[in-house]
Formats: structure tokens, C-alpha cells, sequence
DNA sequence: GTTCATGCAAAGGATTTGCAAGTTA
DNA sequence: TAACTTGCAAATCCTTTGCATGAAC
């Protein structure tokens, strides 16, 4: 718990019991959720953290580079708390989302890029479904 | 435009008026049009196309397989006339989306897929931004 | 005491849906 | 004719915002 709170002062975010909250929902372990889905977690926690303060925090979350943002349907954002180079395999079906390692993943599509840019991330999302 | 009725029909596509106009638009040149892209193109050429028919046109397409969606961020879905493989560049300062052809890249990530599943497609978006 | 965070309710944008009227094969 | 498509408006979903209250340094 006091480590949720290191990990957020060394991103240079300031304190609150909201923010606490939020981080110890998160960064229990590897995993990917909705905003819903934060904001579902700590409401059976009984945090009463707000869904507009559940919105800013993970948005604040993620540019401070504490959580990476996954698009995989026009209707839900997943956060995602592993910041290691890896893909996504997402099960169009199921909605199940999973996490593959890949250290080469960087290197594979950062070469060639345009003239005057900056690589941001690499996203790759790896749809499958289920066989009939 | 004969072709594209013929590409419609070979999808199994019933004809229609509205969804030939969205098929003049869309199959011109390859190119990544959001919804609303599409009903403004529309609303120049003087189709009269309404906004709900441009939804379940496109999204009728994207199942015929003569479109993919593409998510690059929560309030947006392009639509991509290129079938083949390749991935893209988004640069996150100019909003502009580009194509990168890649041959290898289903093989790349359709290793080891769970068991019972199938592959639907891989997407690739390399995010980018502008050196300051 | 000034700056920043919170929370509610309202606004916003993209997409979908219900349903009556019109079209297609 | 029978099944499907269209279009409007309303509904829905997710997310952001305005603003007054409250907390922090």
C-alpha cells in the first residue's frame, strides 16, 4: 500500500484518498479493466470515489506513463497495468482480453519511421474467435 | 461503378441505391474514413444517404469482410478499404493515419493461438508523434 | 489563501434502435 | 408478396465538463 503510494508521487501525482483508491484497485496485479469496471471495484469497496474522479484519475494515470490505453472496440477503453513490451490477444467473443510478452515487439515496427517523429507505443491487437 | 455493385453482390450484398453511394465513396482509392467522413462525402455528392443508413452500411460491410474497422482512440473508428496486410502509422499530433505494407505480419502473431480459437486479424497501430 | 481535486448533474459525441413507410428480389 | 431497407427522432452508451464545495500545501 505505501508502495501504490511511491508509485504515484514518483509519477509526480499528488496525493488523495481518491487517487490511493483508484491506484490499489489497479495495480493489484497485471490486468486490464474499464473505467466501469474501476469505478464498479471500488464502489463494492465502499471508496467513494466518484465515476467523474474514476475518468480523470485514469486519464491523469495514463499520461503520467502509469497505464497504457487498449482500443479494441468503438465502446471500451481497457487500461492496462503492464507497461512491458508485450500484444494483445482479444477474444471477439468472449470480450477476454490476454497479455503476450514479445521484447522484440519495439524493435519490429520502430524502424522507418517518418522524418521528424517520435515513436509513442506500439499497439498490436491480435482478434480471435472462438471455433464453431 | 458496375464494379462495385458486382463487388456488393459478390459479398452477398442486397443492392441499394444508398449502399451504392456509400460504395462510390469508400471504394474510389484505398483510404481510412471515419463514419462521419463518409455521411459529409455523401451529403456533397447530394445522396441522400441519412446518417443511420451510413452506420448500418458500414457496419454491414466491415461483416461482409469489404472493410476493416480501425481503433485508434475512443471517439473515433476509421474505416479501411485496404485488405491487405499491412499496418499503421498514426501520428498522434496531426491525427494522420497511414498504411505500411507488411507481408509477414499474420504470420508474426498467429503463432500460437489459444486452443478452439481462430484467427480474425491482426491490428497493428504504431503511435507516432511530432519531434519538437 | 491560493491552488488543486472532487462530485454531482448536465452536456457532449458517436453510435444504435424503434417503428412507420418505402424498396427490392 | 414477403422480406428487407430506409430515415427520422429518440434512446443509449461512454466520457467530459461546469461549477460549487472541500481539501491540501
Amino acid at each position: 500500500m505505501a508502495s501504490i503510494r511511491e508509485k504515484l508521487e514518483q509519477a509526480g501525482i499528488k496525493i488523495t484518498p481518491q487517487r490511493l483508491a483508484v491506484g490499489e484497485v489497479l495495480f493489484d496485479r497485471h490486468q486490464h479493466l474499464t473505467a466501469d469496471e474501476v469505478y464498479d471495484r471500488l464502489r463494492h469497496r465502499r471508496s467513494g470515489v466518484s465515476r467523474a474522479t474514476v475518468y480523470n484519475t485514469l486519464n491523469l494515470f495514463t499520461e503520467k506513463g502509469l497505464l497504457r490505453e487498449i482500443f479494441v472496440d468503438a465502446n471500451c477503453a481497457f487500461y492496462d497495468t503492464n507497461l512491458k513490451p508485450h500484444y494483445h490477444l482479444y477474444n471477439v467473443d468472449t470480450g477476454e482480453l490476454m497479455d503476450v510478452e514479445d521484447d522484440r515487439l519495439l524493435d519490429r515496427f520502430s524502424r522507418d519511421l517518418p522524418d521528424g517523429t517520435r515513436l509513442e507505443g506500439v499497439d498490436v491487437v491480435v482478434r480471435v474467435g472462438c471455433r464453431h
